[in-house]
Formats: structure tokens, sequence, C-alpha cells
DNA sequence: ATGCCGCAAAGTGTCAACATTTAATTTGCA
DNA sequence: TGCAAATTAAATGTTGACACTTTGCGGCAT
């Protein structure tokens, strides 16, 4: 079965070159079942922007690069299926979940729900250290980005695991996807810096409800400056 | 519901006996895939108390009640894992997911903030109409219970489909096997009742934060009361 | 009697073949 | 030539058989 799926050249857009199966990426899980493997290779794809939003998924052709049978396969899907990740009707093809502008507002607005209740929930949880190692983290994050997610640390570490779960195995991926879609804008980077600091020392004081607050106004600011992005682009 | 759930009699233990099959269910939607229809059934079940939370679900048992094969519970069963409704580790058996005091005060922080987020969108959505209706109804829903849910109709109409989703399919039915589990007590249900009608009230006159903030105190509310009732039940 | 090792039963994971549906292509007719 | 119905191709849905893992039970040695 091995030599299989070698033979495998056209796949779903990044065409595989012989004997690059995705069998051998060395970060690749070694998970315990072939389903697990294959929903976490589907999210890594996702991840890195290898599957496009809107992109069709073929149960087949996957099933072949990865050199499993479709039953893995299908499984997969229907767990990314329950995490709303990819949108199906039956007997038509999946799709990985487009991102209109329509599908980006809703995201935003659940993580101002979300982000804002995980926010004040760090804020009782986390230990005085921890809190102090977050506003070290921020502040040294200014200048070099990517070395430090704030919201995700926040949704690690607010102490309630499906809020957690929801953030990080959803709509983090998500966001992800969208800004390989549409880069972030540089502008508003020094902004949101500024604001990532404020809620980090709102959350360093203890001050549940203010670091909230500030949570939800820092995200529907942004949630406004796409809508700016987007209103310039489309006409 | 009366009359579909006390259809049920067998439940996981109990060997189906011929002849009482499931898919004679007058009630079954007859979906298009039979994968669907194990989801639509498996829900059923649980919102109606056959499956209790914690309870292990066997999938040949299933199957064979379902008169289908494997494959399509499966499918269900992974749907169902990706919407945090069952937990699973590789091969040990399935479970519907348990509903420690944790784990309740996980969901009611969840709805805290996603319903709070709701009514405001809802606010902004709904027409005129439709919020006349719902004060209304909300007003007669006071002496008959159980004819109107404020919180499922804000959901429904708050513009937002993924919150939508995520509050219909998942945590309601999280809350529906709660209630069953431990019964809401009568006293806390004036004081809703009254809560209710305020927040329709704020929603109709479109003050949004507002009445966000009215949702989030009754959830609040509620969060405390069933906390009592579990520190008085348990030593 | 107790603890450990191995065995057997039950349940989940995987596979390849078959059935059904959607869509695309082709063919026939106006 | 253009449209529409039939046919074919490709993808998904379903099935039963087989393989692997876990777990509980029973025998054996200490």
């Amino acid at each position: 079965m091995s030599a299989a799926s070698a033979k495998i050249v056209s796949t779903l857009d990044a065409p595989a070159q012989p004997g690059t199966d995705d069998r051998d990426r060395p970060d690749a899980v070694a998970s315990n079942t072939l389903a697990e493997r294959v929903l976490q290779d589907v999210l890594d794809r996702i991840a890195s922007g290898a599957f496009q939003p809107g992109s069709v998924i073929n149960e087949v052709d996957l099933a072949r690069r990865l050199a499993v049978s479709r039953g893995p396969v299908r499984e997969a899907m229907r767990r990314l299926e329950g995490r709303k990740l990819i949108a199906r009707s039956p007997f038509t093809k999946a799709r990985v979940v487009s991102l209109g502008p329509a599908e980006i507002r809703e995201i935003f607005e659940m993580r101002e729900g979300l982000e804002g209740m995980a926010t004040r929930l760090a804020c009782a949880h986390m230990s005085d250290d921890s809190l102090r190692a977050l506003v070290g983290a921020v502040e040294s994050a200014g200048q070099a980005p990517n070395v430090f997610d704030l919201h995700r640390h926040i949704a690690e570490n607010c102490g309630n695991r499906r809020i957690r779960d929801l953030l990080c195995d959803e709509l983090y991926y998500l966001l992800r996807m969208y800004r390989r879609q549409s880069g972030d804008s540089p502008g508003r980077r020094a902004e949101a810096s500024e604001e990532h600091w404020q809620i980090a020392s709102a959350m360093q004081q203890r001050n549940g409800p203010l670091a909230e607050s500030l949570m939800r106004a820092h995200i529907r600011r942004a949630t406004e400056h796409l809508a700016a992005i987007d209103a310039a682009s489309s006409p």
C-alpha cells in the first residue's frame, strides 16, 4: 500500500512531488488512531493555508494522499463538521467553510462575547506570577510580533475548558484562515499593541470588569477596522 | 414531547425486541442519509432523558437498534463529539458528557457571554413587530410556563448563525439534560419571569446595552442559585 | 490468601466492495 | 443551432468482514 500513495501526483491545490508523501512529515503527530491523524493533518492544512476557505475536500483524494482508507477520512470530516470548520450537505462535496464579510462579522461578534468572558475569568483564575509574566510578555511583544499571542494565552488560562476549546480549536483556526486571505493591516498593529498592554495591565490589577470591557472594546475596534477594509475593497 | 418519551421503554442495556424497531417511529425525521437519522435520534434521546449524562453509548447496540450498520452510527457519534455532547478517548467506550458542578459552571459562564451578545444583537436586528410579539409572549408566559422560551427565541433571532447554532444545538441540549437530572427549583421561576419581562422590555426600547446587561445578570443569578442548590445537596 | 501473568470476550478501529446520488457530458430533436 | 432529456462518470453513502486494543476473568506461583 505504501507504493500506491507515491504515485499520486495531482492533489487539491499543491501538487505533491513524488517522495514527499505526507506520511513522512516530521511534525505529523503519531496519534493512536488514523482518524485522529487525519483530523490533525486537515487542521494543520487549514491553519497553514494549504486548504483555502471555500475549497472542496475530496474524500478519496485525501484518503489516497494520507495512505488510509476512506473511513478515517470521513470520521475526521464529521468531527470538523461538528466544529463548523467545514460545511456539507448530503451527497455534495464538503467545503472548507467560506469566510465572507457576514461570516467574519459573526466570528468577531462571538469573540467579543467569549473573549470578554474569558478575560474576566482569567483575571480571577490566574496566579500572580502568571499575570506578571503575561504583562512582561505583552510589553516585550510590542516590537517583535507573533512571539506572544495575548488572546490565545487568555483563552488557555481562563479556567473554562469549554470556552478554551471553542476559541482555540475553532475560532482561531478560522481567524488564521482569514488573516491569510486578507492580510492584516500594519496600521492597526501599533494600536492593538497599546490596547493589549491596557488589557494586561487591568488584569494584573485583578480588575475583572475593566479587563473584560477593554477586551470587548479591543475586539470591537478590530471589527470596525476590518469592516472598513472590506468596504474599501469590494466596490 | 410526552408522547414521544413515553414510547421509550428500552434503553442501552435492554436488548431491543423484534418489532419495536426505532425505524418505525413516526416522529423520526426522514432525513436523506442514515447518519443524519442516527444523529437526530441520539439528539432526541439526549433531550428526552433516555440517554442520561455519563451513560455509555455502545456502537453496535445502537446500530442494531436503529437497524443500520456501524458506519452511520460512528459518523453521527463523531459529529456529536465535535459538538462536545459526547466525550471519547480512543478504543474506550463513548460517554454522554457528564454534568458535574464544574461543567455546569462552565456552561453557564459561556451562556453569560454568548446570550448577552445575542440579546444585544437581537435588539438591533429584530423588527418592531417581532419585538412587540416577544413582549406579549413573555407577559402571557408568566402563568403558563414552557409555552414560550425567551432564551431560545433570542438565540434564534439574533442574526448570528454561529451563536444561534452553538446555543440551540449544543448548550440547550446540555441544559435540558441538567434540568432533568436536578429539577429546577420552583422558587426561582417567579424571579426569572420578572427578569424575563425586564429584558424583553429593554429590548422593545431598543436599549441594547441595557438588555445585554440584564440578560447577563439574569444568567449570573441563575448560576448562583444552582450553585447554592449544589452546595446544599452535596454534603 | 494475595498478587501477577496470561487468556478470552467485548468493543472500537480500519478496510475494501457495493449502492445511491449528484453533476457533467453527450446525444437527439425541434 | 440551441435546448432538453438520457446517459455516463465521479463523488458520497452504506455495508459486512477483519484487525487491534482494552478489560475483566481465571489460573498459577509465592
